[in-house]
DNA sequence: ACGACAGATGTCAGTACATGACACTTTGGG
DNA sequence: CCCAAAGTGTCATGTACTGACATCTGTCGT
């Protein structure tokens, strides 16, 4: 009975279909930004229909939002790597600034391309912003999760882990923001996330340099 | 040539009609969801063309987010309004409760019923909480720059601000969240926010009750 | 090898959001 | 009282997304 092991010719169709669309959306983003490419355009240049992309993708945001998938992804396993006895906040700033780091040099996977394609198009695109932060809440919870059996804590009972994740992916969010900026000069995510993190632990009201 | 001051029977029907269609929207929006209440029918309880509507609101999501508007501008009011010399974090997190006690006890003009209606249906629809986030995103450089003038920093140079700013806004979301799911048993917003500004006070790291 | 079944795709029709163009009505000023 | 400006309605259009149904294509049992 085998369960039907996912490895057929049909499978790998699948994938294969899957990922030349993310490509060819990618692309055609970088070319002509966000709204101006339609899903119909995407779906033309891998010569499947547009019904077909829904069936793939749930809104033309979704398939730029697969980046992200992984980033998520990636930053609980490097969360789940840490040494236990690494307080909390310190683990979770090596973690995301561990993260930014191969997004931006292209380890683990991540196209650096697609990453600096994705920041210029959250920037222009309000839409895509909103899928965005919209993942991102939504991904929140899963922290929180990690975040709580980390600390030994419910989730379900206690507010911390709620309010340390959230300020974990908030400021990761405004180290991108202020980078997009050039707050920092042309520092890179990485630095910029670093030095906001830093900014937690001395804490905001000595700001008298 | 007095510059025309807007103060004509034109003007106040204008008005009357947005008020309308905010009222109508969220009529609509408590009865049948957000999803479920198309433009159309919420012009047509006005009296008005779907066209109309559009002229008053540039997407259905934003007639339902003209209270996170009078939030936000109540939000920066406050800040403004408190003593100089409190600590930034005290005096954000003063304000946010505030504002928090405000919306659901009907103080300054808050509605508590649409504030209830809008937090289920950010639970309800997903396109609502994207546009919500975004909305949130979009004001937070506002807050930035209110944030920077009372520590006496430049927004443009300095990470400092951006990151106490989006760690208000975060904390007040998380708050918000947190409250949703019920983890402080019924404690209303004003008391979840409360605890959540209280968390970043005392550190995470001291979780051993 | 063949045939049946399941899953993937295409086509078609339809809904809803959003926007531009243009004509018509109301309002306020001279 | 008439004119210009502002507000609105109607129509046409484009795009995102979805349901229904027909069709094609791997997969698997025999």
């Amino acid at each position: 009975m085998t369960v039907t092991e996912p490895t057929g010719r049909r499978e790998r169709k699948k994938l294969r279909t899957r990922e030349a669309l993310i490509s060819s959306a990618f692309e055609l983003f970088a070319r002509k930004g966000f709204e101006a490419t339609t899903v119909e355009e995407i779906a033309d240049a891998v010569d499947v229909s547009s019904r077909t992309f829904f069936r793939y993708f749930a809104s033309k945001e979704d398939v730029a939002l697969t980046f992200q998938e992984e980033q998520h992804a990636a930053l609980l396993a490097a969360l789940a790597a840490r040494p236990a006895d690494e307080p909390i906040m310190t683990a979770l700033r090596r973690t995301v600034v561990g993260i930014a780091r191969a997004c931006e040099q292209g380890e683990q996977g991540f196209d650096p391309d697609r990453f600096q394609c994705l920041q210029s198009l959250m920037a222009s695109s309000s839409a895509l912003l909103a899928s965005s932060l919209e993942h991102s809440q939504k991904k929140q919870a899963d922290l929180t999760r990690a975040v709580a059996d980390r600390m030994g804590l419910d989730p379900a009972t206690d507010l911390r882990p709620h309010v340390v994740a959230a300020t974990a992916i908030c400021t990761m969010n405004a180290a991108a923001d202020a980078m997009r900026a050039g707050v920092l000069g042309d520092a890179c995510l990485a630095e910029t996330a670093d030095r906001a993190f830093a900014i937690l632990d001395e804490g905001w009201d000595p700001p008298r340099a």
